[in-house]
RNA sequence: GGAGUCGGCCAGACAGCCGCCGCGCGGGCAACCGCGCGGAGGAAAGUCCGGGCUCCACAGGGCAGGAUGCCAGGUAACGCCUGGGCGCUAUAAGCCGGGGACGCGAGUCCCCGACCCAAGGCGACGGAAAGUGCAACAGAAACAUACCGCCGAUGGCCUGGACUUUGACGCGCAAGCGGCAAAGUCCUUCCUUUCAGUGGGUGUGGCGAAAGCCAUAUACGCCAAGGGAACGGGUCAUGCGCGUCAGCGCAUGGCCAAUCCCCGCAAGGGGAUGGGCACAGGCAAGGGUGAAAUCGUGCGGUAAGAGCGCACGGCCGCGCCGGCAACGGCUGCGGCGGGCAAACCCCAUCCGGAGCAAGGCCAAAUAGGCAGACGUUGAGGCGGCCCGCCGAGUCUGCGGGUAGGCUGCACGAGGCGAUGGGCGACCAUCGUCCCAGAUGAAUGGCUGUCCACGACAGAACCCGGCUUACCGGCCGGCUCCCACU
């Protein structure tokens, strides 16, 4: 099933997540952050960040996880290969976080394949 | 049917598609795939109490510390719940009284006041005659206090001094002497008064950095004007004292008058008193202050007053009766200088500590390494101290290695139903059901339909409570009112 999202697909561990930024793909706008980076897999990973600063309630910052969990999930073929960060900066509405997180994914793939081609190297060549 | 109040329950629904987590079955070496079932809350929250569970000597005694605090019951336990007691308390209706409007009238309506005060609500609700302490501001005083005020019983002080003139009187031969009375002058002192002036003080307003200055008000003082300064009603009798005498003082009594109180419609009757001041003193009634002022009201009483006495009421202790008890009732006896214990304190009851990152297992790790200190004459531990107990390693530094998985982890003080007991919280028995277990952290998205247009909000070891947040809906109990039978 090419919109299933196990386990397997989400990011854990710190050295993961920090990889990530320090490949420096940023994309998105406003309240929210989108980071990418390949992976050297064959399939799309997402971690998401939404401090507790932001959103106070747990209730409320499940909202949003749910919401951009599953934008990716709906997406994640034309991302294969690559790790997404989604990290909320301030408070926004719905509306607007769908729409900046599906721009921000788009912006993220272009730079990471750009940045593949010239490097001219073999994918997943980082530390 | 309406109003009020208390309690319980629910928390958008349905269908399709795409996803997430767990369990079971089947397939596959495995990753995984398919099917079926299940998948947040009444507060999951705050982490404020109580317990289970786990580890820490054997969880044991004392001190310290903490918590609780009407009584009884429920419970594993509680600061929770139920029932009861006590205290405080809201509003409507009701009833009573008064007034008004309308009506021929029965009456209806409205307003005001007082009474009684619903279901309910609220209460850290043990002890203040064991002790220490506290009470801002205001007020005289929050402690033994007196500002205004009341009194004049008791003690005290004063009711004046000097001079001039006149008059009658007494004594004396006379000169003169004696007190008395009247008029006047001065001093002293007291009271009253008002305009102007003046002095210091206080309040208010303005200016100023401040010192202060100015304005105004107020009572007081000075000054000015006016008024007063009394041996205590009068008289008679008797007795005593002093004086040469005139006379004076004291005591008792009679009559007439004055003032006050009481009785009486009045006439009148009865009783008390005998100058002033308020310095000492007496009083705590009234005013004023305050959250609170020494028990409330009335009568007696007194110089004025006061639980000083009495009646009724209130409070405390003893006794008797009812109740398991808190408590209530009663007459009898004794007593009555308050408040705060959410100040210390006293009394009673309870509490060992730490927490699922507890704790256990597996895997991995050059490797359970080196140096020092203290230790069976007791190191160290039992997270405050002592006793008591366990007891052979413990601590520090250097150098290094892991920080992955499993378990704990969901059958429980469990839910639902029935029967029985209990006013009730709840308990007992039987039947039935299995109902979230994530861990970078699962419940979502899209589409359609319907409606009352959807609040607060997300499990993290588990339960029982409390507290806080919340759009609304449904049901029931109780009280009052209206209508019908």
């Amino acid at each position: 099933m090419p919109f299933a999202f196990g386990r397997h697909k989400k990011m854990r561990k710190t050295d993961e997540f920090s990889s990530v930024f320090r490949f420096r793909c940023v994309g998105g706008g406003g309240g929210l952050s989108v980071l990418a980076a390949p992976n050297g897999l064959d399939y799309a990973r997402l971690g998401l960040i939404v401090p507790k600063r932001i959103i106070a309630t747990a209730v409320g910052r499940n909202r949003v996880k749910r919401l951009l969990r599953e934008n990716f999930r709906m997406r994640q073929d034309a991302l294969a290969g690559l790790d997404i960060i989604a990290q909320l900066k301030a408070a926004m509405a719905e509306d607007a976080l769908i729409e900046t997180f599906r721009a921000g994914m788009l912006q993220c793939k272009t730079c990471a394949e750009n940045r593949a081609r010239r490097a001219d190297g073999p994918t997943g060549s980082r530390t």
